[in-house]
DNA sequence: TTTAGAATTGGAATAATTCTAAATATATTA
DNA sequence: TAATATATTTAGAATTATTCCAATTCTAAA
């Protein structure tokens, strides 16, 4: 792993937001004010394409980046696109049991109006 | 409804690939030669905004468009990126159950290699 | 049948991401 | 260690998907 990777790496691990590479690329700067965009779409790939964290897509955003953790579900907001971490109790089980053939992953995410959207909604 | 919206309208049903706004262009082109790229963005944007065709978001992709059936997932192949449709029986009920708040709709799509795919892999 | 609002057109603009070629770093081998 | 091969980084150009814009055309309503 090289010096880039590495401070990639854990900008992605520090953070509990869904961090877009452009965010990343901006964290990243302040470390390291020479690192080129590119490194980063590059570490991001190389990180991601080899199970080290997650690339996350979602329709009207950039791809995000998260750490790997305990397998999770998103829920994301279809006003603001506000995204967070939820877990579905009992999905992967649900899903081997019912697909009916080999899953290698799989995304899941809920949409619905987070409560402040849903506050702003009810005044117009 | 104008006559592009119209038409794009018919395109989308009459497939049961799932079309990139560029193949949907391609089709429309076809039967109104004139017709503009920006119409058919447009277009897909009313018709998925206004519920009457969904708009699919998947990685390394540009947006699908699907007609509008019962509710239904995706198996995509993490290789060649082929798109099937698949039903997860009883999944709605499931997730309201155990999403725990407000769901207003929601994505699930499954990743694995296509019989194509796993086969050539096979032989590398 | 004028008039207002909406939609279309074609091209320019933007955003996200990938590609390219040169330079640099890292690892491997003699 | 020196020489060489391989991988990575950098900076900027290029590409892709999509949106924006201004001018024109259509549609619908008064």
């Amino acid at each position: 792993m090289t010096k880039q990777r590495e401070l990639i790496l854990s900008i992605v691990r520090g953070s509990d937001a869904h961090l877009s590479a452009e965010e990343i690329y901006l964290a990243a700067r302040e470390q390291m004010p020479t690192i080129a965009l590119a490194t980063v779409y590059n570490s991001l790939k190389y990180l991601s394409d080899n199970g080290i964290i997650s690339r996350l897509t979602f329709a009207d955003q950039p791809d995000r980046y998260d750490k790997m953790l305990v397998p999770h579900d998103h829920m994301v907001c279809s006003a603001c696109g506000a995204i967070r971490d939820i877990r579905i109790e009992g999905i992967d089980q649900f899903l081997h049991d019912h697909a009916g053939e080999n899953i290698d992953s799989y995304d899941l995410t809920l949409h619905h109006l987070c409560p402040k959207c849903r506050a702003s909604a009810a005044n117009i």
